[in-house]
Parts: C-alpha cells; sequence; structure tokens
DNA sequence: CTATAAAATGTAAGCGCTTGCATATAATGT
DNA sequence: ACATTATATGCAAGCGCTTACATTTTATAG
C-alpha cells in the first residue's frame, strides 16, 4: 500500500487519539456529538478507508458472510444467493461466495478457506457433507446455517423437499395418472433430489402403486438433462402418462423435448416440476409446479446470521411454506 | 477466537521459528525439505490453520479479487461469475461478489467497500460508471479489469456489443426485412444496451433505413420484458415483420408472448437476440441469436487478473469473438 | 463550591502474521 | 583443511486497527 491514509493520520487532523477515530467508526454514539463531528469531518477530508484486514486482525470480525453453494450457475441458486447478499449489504456485510460443483472434496476445502478468512457465519447448501466437513463445522465457534434442506446436526433452513414432491405427485394421482415417471437430478452429493424421489414414491405407495427403476432416470441439472431423461422415459417399455421432475430445469427440458417429438402436452403427456422460475410460467403451455420462495430463502437466511452474528439464538430448524402452481402441463390421462 | 491455533505454537511443535513456518506456507521451496517437513508435520497435526486477516495485514495481498456486478440473477452474470470463481479457486484466490442491481450509487459503495477489503483486484462490469468510482479507481493502485464492454481508461475485457448486434440486424435485413423492432434491455446505467442498439441502428442506416422510436421499446431484463415489447410493438400502426432482442432472455419472453398472441415464428414475426442462453436452443422454434462466450470471458478475465497481481502485464482492451447462430426463430417476412 | 458519579477520551498492549536483515549452516573451490 | 559462496534459518520490527484500563473532563448532588 503505496501511501495509505491511516487512522493515525485522522486522528491527528482531528485533534484526538486514535481510539476516538475508532470508536466515530464502530460505535458512533459513545463520543460527544462535537468530537464526533471533527472526526468525521478529518476522515471526509482526508478521504480516509480503514483497512478491514487491520481491524479484522484486532477486533476479530470481519463483517463477512462466507456461503457455500453448489453452483452460481442455476438459477434457484443465482437466486437465493442475490438475495443474500443484497441483504448482507443492507447491514454493512459482505458475502464471500464460493461454489464447489457437486464435489465434497471442493467444498470441505472452500469450507475451510473460508474459516481461515474469518467470516462471522457460514451458509451451506442441504445435509450432503464429507464427515471431516460436519467435524470442522462443529469445531467451528460462529453461527453457521445450513438451507434448502435441514439436518438436527445444525440450525436449518429450508424446505421440506419430499413434501414438496408429495404434492406435486399426489396431484398427478388426482388426475388419475398410474405411471408416472420420475426425472431426478443427480442424486449424489444432494440430498434435495433423493427426497424429491422419495416424496413421490411415498405418495406412490400410499396409492398402492409402486414406482419401477425404469421409470426413474437421474439427469445433470440442466434443459439438456431434461431432455435426455424424457428420450429416456419415452422409450421404456410402459411409457408413463405423466413425468414429475426434480426441478422446473429438468421439467421445461422435457416439455421442450415431448414437443419435439410430437407428443401433445398435457393430453398426450402430463409433466410437472418444482421450484417456479419464471420461465415456467412463460413456456407454452405453462408448467404445473411446486412454487418455492428462493429469494425469501436467501434473505431469511441472510438475517439468520445477522442476528446470530450479533449473538441471538436462532431456530434450530424452520422451514419455508411452498404451494402447487397448477398450470397447462398437467391433465388428466388419455382415455 | 477462543484458542485458535497460530503459527507459533506450530513453529515450536516443529522446533523452528515463525520465520520458516511462515516461509513453508508461501514459499515453501526456499526451505529445507527436511524442515519443511517437520513443518507440514505440525501443522497437520494441530490442525493450524492461518489467520487470513492477520496475513492480509502483513503482507498487504489477501488473496482475494472483488467482482461488482449488476446481479447474479441473470444467466450470464450468474455464468460468467461462477467461471471467474471457479478459476480463482483454482490458484488459491477468493472471489467475493457483490452485485448493485444497476444502481450506480450502490455500485460506488460496493466498490469502496472491496477496496477497504483489501482485495488484490478488481472486475467491474461495463463503462457506466459515477464520476467518483472511475476517480476512486485510478487513484487505485491495484489491478482492475473492465468487463462486457471496452473503455480506454482501464483495461479492458469484453465484446463488441455494436458489431454483434449489427451481425444480429444484417442477418434479418439479409432476410428481406425492412421494418425491424427493437426490445431493448433498460439502457440507463448499462453501456451494453445501448451498444446493442446502436448497432441495429448503424445497421438500418447502411440498409437506407431507419429506426423510428416507435419501433423501439426499453423493457426490464427478463422474460416478462419480453413479453411486454413484444405487445407494444406489435400494437404500433406499422407493425415490425421481425424483431431484434438485445438480450436472449427478452427473446424467449417475446417468442413464447408471439405464440400466445397466435402468431407463427418465424413466418408471421422473426424474432432475434443476442447471448445464446441453453434455453434459445431448446425452445421451440430454436432462437436466432449471437452467441457469446460468457464462460470464457469469466475465465479470462480471472486469468488476467492472475497475470496483473503477479505483475505482468495485462491487454489494455480485448475482445472475445461471437458468431451468429441461425435457428427457427428468423426467416423470410411474409409475401 | 466541593465531592462524587458519569461520560468522554487517551494510553498502549496486543491481534497473528510477514519479511528485511543478520546470522548460522551447508556446499564448493583451492 | 580453510576460505568463499550459496542456502537456510532466526530475530524482531512492524502491518493498522481495537479495546481494556487509566485518566481526564463534564454533569449532578449536596
Amino acid at each position: 500500500m503505496n501511501q495509505r491514509i491511516t487512522i493515525e493520520e485522522v486522528a491527528r487532523l482531528a485533534g484526538v487519539s486514535t481510539a476516538t477515530v475508532s470508536r466515530v467508526l464502530s460505535r458512533p454514539e459513545v463520543v460527544r456529538s462535537q468530537t464526533r463531528e471533527q472526526v468525521m469531518a478529518a476522515i471526509a477530508k482526508l478521504d480516509y478507508q480503514p483497512d478491514a484486514a487491520a481491524r479484522a486482525l484486532a477486533s476479530g470480525r470481519t463483517h463477512t458472510v462466507g456461503c457455500v453453494i453448489p453452483t452460481l450457475d442455476h438459477a434457484i441458486f443465482a437466486r437465493s444467493t442475490q438475495a443474500m447478499q443484497t441483504t448482507l449489504a443492507q447491514a454493512g456485510y459482505q458475502l464471500l461466495v464460493a461454489s464447489h460443483e457437486y464435489d465434497p472434496v471442493t467444498e470441505f476445502e472452500l469450507v475451510r478457506a473460508l474459516q481461515q478468512r474469518g467470516v462471522d457465519a457460514l451458509v451451506l447448501v442441504g445435509t450432503d457433507h464429507a464427515p471431516r466437513l460436519w467435524k470442522a463445522l462443529s469445531a467451528w465457534r460462529k453461527p453457521t446455517l445450513l438451507t434448502w434442506s435441514c439436518d438436527p446436526r445444525l440450525p436449518s433452513l429450508g424446505f421440506d423437499n419430499e413434501g414438496a414432491a408429495q404434492m406435486a405427485a399426489s396431484h398427478l394421482l388426482e388426475l388419475g395418472h398410474r405411471y408416472i415417471g420420475v426425472i431426478s437430478g443427480l442424486t449424489s452429493h444432494n440430498d434435495r433430489a433423493r427426497s424429491r424421489i422419495d416424496g413421490v414414491r411415498k405418495s406412490l405407495t400410499q396409492a398402492g402403486l409402486s414406482l419401477p427403476p425404469t421409470l426413474v432416470t437421474e439427469q445433470a441439472f440442466n434443459l439438456e438433462g431434461g431432455r435426455l431423461g424424457l428420450r429416456k422415459l419415452m422409450a421404456s417399455r410402459q411409457k408413463p402418462s405423466a413425468i414429475f421432475c426434480g426441478n422446473d430445469l429438468l421439467a421445461v427440458g422435457a416439455l421442450l423435448e415431448a414437443q419435439r417429438m410430437g407428443l401433445n402436452v398435457p393430453s398426450d403427456l402430463s409433466i410437472c416440476g418444482i421450484d417456479n422460475l419464471e420461465i415456467s410460467e412463460a413456456i407454452n403451455p405453462g408448467l404445473t409446479t411446486v412454487s418455492l420462495p428462493t429469494q425469501d430463502l436467501g434473505r431469511i437466511a441472510a438475517q439468520n446470521m445477522l442476528s446470530a452474528i450479533s449473538g441471538e439464538i436462532i431456530a434450530a430448524k424452520s422451514l419455508l411454506p411452498f404451494e402447487l402452481v397448477v398450470r397447462g402441463s398437467t391433465g388428466l390421462p388419455r382415455g
């Protein structure tokens, strides 16, 4: 740093000690207003910018929250992360985002990196984590939050993924579908994807039906995955009359591919997803889906962490509401 | 920090000085291998995690790159940011992302916040910035990169946005369209959007045509914006036979809305965009668009910053290539 | 006006690391 | 074996701030 303005120079110009300048910065209410104004004038005049590293070292707090997600390259994570960042920024906190692309080793390393950086709190996604990551988290003495799904080991803010899937499956069952296929996201290191399959299975079982392995396919989390999944399922001996997709990206992909194959949605095939992306509403026909408040998830996660940082107790587990949004992509089965 | 392991304890256990431990961490090659191993063993045994704030304060380097973008909630930024983050992480660097939602005041504040945090480099989007932001950047003695578009004031890595729009417009003109509408993103604080309109205008002018204000509409950057834009343009007296959209999100929205209105794309209306999102290929008909390598943008931006941090000179301006991808959404005008 | 409590400010000891310089050790040449 | 370099390591002074604690100033009471 060539010739950074330090707190000392501010103190000199304002005619006070560095301690007072520091107080003006962090707890302005404890300095006399007259003094405070002198200091603020000096700060403004010198265009003083406190060194965050020094503050962090001296105070032990960085005003930074770390967030480790699978990827930014999916609308749901981008959305919730965006909401987190905005909420934190309003409180003077910064978000340090890291993504691991569904690799647990990378995830562990990122968490360590964020811990070394002294983040004041940590937000993770889901409950599938390497054992040593759980260990690193429990040894850590700062607020941590699990998002998207819940686990008794740590405070969690998420959805009942199984319930959401059941809601979608029940809708299909009520329409009269008996052969329901599932296009799931990759389930390894992804508890949400597994829970959603479980939800469908549970609904089918309750209805006296089953979910044969041939009617389940795991695909990458993108439109292409949805298209591949659809082709796979429609190539099976017993074709499904309805397809549940683990998320809307897969569902939109499946829907578009069905149309390319000349199938009419929903009269030939019903399709539903989970998430309720913007595209789900815009597409023709509209996609029936379970709407998840992903933006709220991010915002509330941020608020929770801010509370926890300031010493408040936060809920051990909170579930966000969701609702079925019925659009044109689901209908009665043929015949 | 209750009882954090410090470098001193590692040094004691390894029977060396703290300086040596520090060297093992930052420049292992200058330490004799035998010593190095002792130190590494001690580090492993104690599970030592260096304090990033202390390192930053002592060394003046944070191993962090700051990135200020309009929003994460758009595929293109999410994508390039994701690529940046991955590339940086591989080099042991962290990305500190902040988004301002197209608000220049927030943008300025975020840049200051990142500077205070001592990021080793800064990546911004576009060339529309508040004057005091330009000032803050030029007073800053560390690497800075402008992305998406270029400006002589700072090293830039971007696209020829005007050229990309011209490419799209020329395609429409070559097909024989004479009434071309434009659905643009909001142009305030967004030089990319303006450049793209300019590109279309230039192409039209070269063809002896003009772009009447009634055939240009500015909309929010989402599907809904595309839909609103389409309705607006199709309500004008002289309906366009083709529509250029400032990006693919708008284009997809416009396309879907056109279909809802009963228009056949492309025989009633041609639509093209810029970006080439995944949905652009998947939708029916496929969207004609100009494909921008947004992921490469992020990756190369990260590489550039890493180079610059290590003292190398980086290009003052580099433009990434793009190409027209013709799909089913554009065709000959009626008659 | 003085005693006492309350509020404001100053003093200075760190926070945990890096790094220039001094010193010690190993390698090389004669 | 010794002188001369080249390599490794240690010493210790910060980096710029925060925050107990000490001290001074101001307010309040008697």
